[in-house]
DNA sequence: TATTGTTATACTCTATAACTATA
DNA sequence: TATAGTTATAGAGTATAACAATA
């Protein structure tokens, strides 16, 4: 998925959309594109998707994340997670290593590369959720999250 | 994309999901996807996906709506709504007509058997809706419709 | 020439099956 | 045998380019 389109951003006034404004399940996919869109805007330069921007900050935030844990909690099937980790590896952003207390098991780590790109990439990240969220309040942003970890099986 | 999956329902206490859980994108992304493997199981019997509600919904209040508002309004690209509506006209669930002022332009309609299937699938939507917002209230649930249709462009 | 709809097609994302190695 | 990770591959979903018919 890449940028906008042209057509999109003050969609035809003219028609009925009382039914799917009332539908939480579609806003959610219009918001969830608007964010991945202006994402992509805002984090090409660094060569980060919100897919590896979030691997970043959990093996930041968790050193040592075994790629099932990473998978189950972003919601990523496995097999899928481990070409990224694949690629985020060759590029030197991650390493891993094998675990001692069960050699099966791997343990995910940022490289000094991957911290550095991680560190880069927050700071863009408060003015972008600013800009995604500029029709809201400061309260009203927070309630909108709090919403959202409410429905959510966190 | 289909159903859950056994791994996902209570993720990983243990981890530090902090920053993602204050990430608004991460967040509308995972309710995206709860909301959408919920639809799937509870349409599933209609053959009813999350894209052709919306198509059906849109068409059912706006008689005669175009091609090209409909693909903007879902943010999908003409290309693709095309397919999805030669297999709905099809199937027998909708019908174009070439507009007399402008022979360029189709004019989608709802058959009888569109009709009548979207009214069975509006009575699944209530309970289907109640369901994905259980932990909200009802107050809740109307402002996280009415923070969400303030973020996007209507 | 520009616009609407359409076809063909490529690319990305996601899903399943099967394999390796450890336990 | 069961589990963690991995590979291979198939399937949706989404993107662009090019074309026909009409304006």
């Amino acid at each position: 998925m890449k940028p906008a389109g042209k057509s999109g951003q003050q969609p035809e006034k003219s028609l009925n959309l009382q039914a799917l404004q009332r539908t939480p399940g579609f806003m959610l996919r219009l918001a969830q594109l608007k964010f991945f869109e202006g994402f992509y805007e805002e984090f090409a330069a660094l060569g980060v998707t919100p897919a590896t921007y979030a691997i970043f900050v959990v093996i930041r935030d968790n050193p040592g994340v075994p790629p099932s844990s990473l998978a189950s909690l972003l919601r990523l099937r496995l097999p899928n997670l481990i070409k990224i980790l694949n690629e985020l590896e060759s590029s030197g952003f991650i390493k891993r290593n094998r675990s001692k207390a069960d050699r099966r098991a791997v343990e995910l780590m940022l490289t000094p590369k991957g911290a550095k790109l991680i560190h880069e990439a927050a700071r863009v990240t408060a003015p972008y959720n600013q800009k995604m969220l500029a029709p809201l309040s400061e309260a009203e942003q927070r309630t909108l999250l709090e919403l959202l970890n409410r429905i959510l099986p966190f």
